[in-house]
DNA sequence: TAAAAATGCGAAAACGATTAAGTGACGCGA
DNA sequence: TCGCGTCACTTAATCGTTTTCGCATTTTTA
């Protein structure tokens, strides 16, 4: 393996030299510096990144905690493709990406631990159960962290622009005809608190009154739980037009079961869900939902950690809120176009 | 942050003696390695893993290659449970596992510079297009790998068991009553090649006529294309019993045209998938389909690396055969049943 | 009892880079 | 001519480990 020592022999130079003018220090000529890169590149010269972080403390890896209860972790397609973002803007900007766990070797340690074992130049927190003392923990530690759909005390934050998503939904749903809305949130989380926000306060603002009966909970991606709370919309003397899932997977579950009672979809009852994963594009009826830029998210929280990591004194902005769009499937009938016909 | 020194210091012994006590020498007295390393412990010493790895050329750290043409990658729900597989294994036997990308802060390297630069200690390969010459550069590179789903020369292979697969597949079709079978596969890939083996000679041994229009190819979760294969199959003056498609996404798509078409799954026609993703138990009916094992082909992975790392001498099996199971929903008929009816 | 062998530990040299401080050559103004 | 500042480079220390070799002791063997 090709080091420093061997491109200064080459160039009849010191090692220092070699090593600053690959890192384009000022105090050396230009032609030293084509030289040495000449020759660096000739011989194929790949740093030592041990080397390098032994020395300077910085290792390019930034460390990813991906993990949450019920353990759907990366098979969420959103998840995935926020992971996707990440890796894609974190390669870009000449960092690795390495998942986070909570034991090595079969000793058991705190993901602080091994976050300084593996010395993260930073971590990006998504997709976990935000109140385990472990990752308070971890935010606390000092290393430069983000945080994914959730807001910490004094953390960077990339969100999902949840109050917006539901407001599209709400108001898309307004404009189709539809007044009698039913919406079944998600667990508690801050996620779902902006969202529960969202839909009163655009209900509010459309001047549509909210049954009481409409609103429910059901855990996100609980299939059993939102064929219950289906169930009992459909019960209702005055039934919902539309109901809101919290996500599409519950969608899906809910409109099998409005099938199942030989309601058609949107004819009947209309439905949207959230997330805009696959499977809600090639359901029969496409769900209607909203699409989140998963993406998009990963591709700035990267970012933003990055540049948390290069001026740690910056203060950037707290909070970055990226918006999701309407993608409008079969699932949500046209009730004025009803009234015309 | 505490190092070796300090505690050598606080024992009144050498660095020396404090590196061999912690890492179990033999030269060094039982009572020795107690204090020592209960003096780590009060301390809460944490090793420099970048020290280590420039002394010992060993990071810990295994690479994982994960894209495809597709770039479904990790949105793949089957690539997902490996991903997870093979972490949790790795985490278990106390490395780490990072992605590999061909480009470090906006340069384009190859996979292979890329792990030099790392100084991954093994590269697991898996979901990709094995023929393109960066993958097979890497393969050659001499690193430690362990491919998934795919058999090169000289490295260790873990496999789903595609043959298996198909023939537990078609056999209990067969036991359904089924003759008529339709059989989808997808592009050219060392899978699609041994599941049509598997096929024909599943077919052969229980000796039932393959009608030559029942064989045809669409590309993997290629929706589309399963659509017009599909309809073709429908247009038959002889339609088939059951049509098998090449993963759970195709036959989702497939299912909806046959919905579409009036015609019932599974009375009028039986389905089956590939796979065993979330959506197939979600679709309304439930598709019957083969459960890949992903977690733990993604846990023999990591194990298999694991080992060749450790002992580069000894020579594993070639290749590691991994079994699913058939996961049965409602796609498909019994047409004994119906006979007696 | 003396020699040989085993035991337990320490000194010091790596590993491959970065970087503060130092050095010599040169030009320039006074 | 002297002094000073720049420029371009070198020297050498350093990061935190591992590991070879050597050196005392102590124990075993002849």
């Amino acid at each position: 393996m090709i080091s420093v020592k061997d491109i200064a022999n080459a160039c009849n130079v010191s090692v220092a030299t070699v090593s600053k003018a690959l890192n384009g220090y000022s105090d050396i000529s230009e032609e030293t510096k084509a030289v040495v890169k000449a020759k660096a590149a000739e011989l194929g010269y790949i740093p030592n990144m041990s080397a390098v972080a032994l020395k300077t403390n910085r290792t390019y890896n930034i460390g990813i905690l991906f993990v949450d209860a019920a353990n759907t972790g990366l098979t969420h397609e959103y998840f995935a493709r926020v992971l996707e973002g990440i890796r894609s803007q974190a390669e870009l900007l000449g960092y690795s990406i390495t998942f986070i766990t909570n034991r090595i070797g079969g000793r058991k340690i705190t993901y602080s631990e091994y976050c300084r074992i593996r010395q993260f130049d930073g971590v990006i927190i998504a997709c976990i159960d935000y109140s385990e003392p472990q990752v308070v923990e971890l935010v606390n530690s000092g290393i430069p962290i983000v945080t994914i759909d959730h807001i910490f005390n004094d953390t960077i934050s990339v969100m999902s622009d949840n109050v917006k998503g539901v407001k599209d939904l709400v108001e898309y749903l307004y404009a189709m005809g539809h007044r009698r809305i039913a919406f079944i949130h998600g667990d508690d989380s801050s996620v779902t608190r902006d969202r529960i926000t969202s839909f009163y306060r655009t209900m509010e603002q459309l001047g549509v009154e909210i049954c009481h009966d409409y609103v429910s909970e059901c855990r996100y991606h609980d299939t059993a739980g939102a064929a219950k709370c289906t169930k009992k919309l459909l019960q209702l003397k005055e039934r919902p037009t539309c109901i809101m899932y919290p996500d599409d997977i519950t969608a899906i579950s809910g409109a099998n079961v409005i099938k199942s009672h030989g309601l058609n979809i949107p004819d009947d009852i209309s439905v949207t869900g959230y997330d805009g994963i696959r499977y809600s594009v090639i359901y029969e009826p496409q769900i209607t939902t909203l699409q989140q830029a998963g993406d998009g998210m990963g591709r700035e929280a990267a970012s933003c950690l990055i540049e948390l990591i290069r001026k740690p004194k910056t203060t950037l902005k707290k909070s970055y809120v990226i918006e999701g769009k309407v993608l409008t499937g079969g699932s949500v009938s046209n009730l004025n176009a009803t009234i015309v016909r």
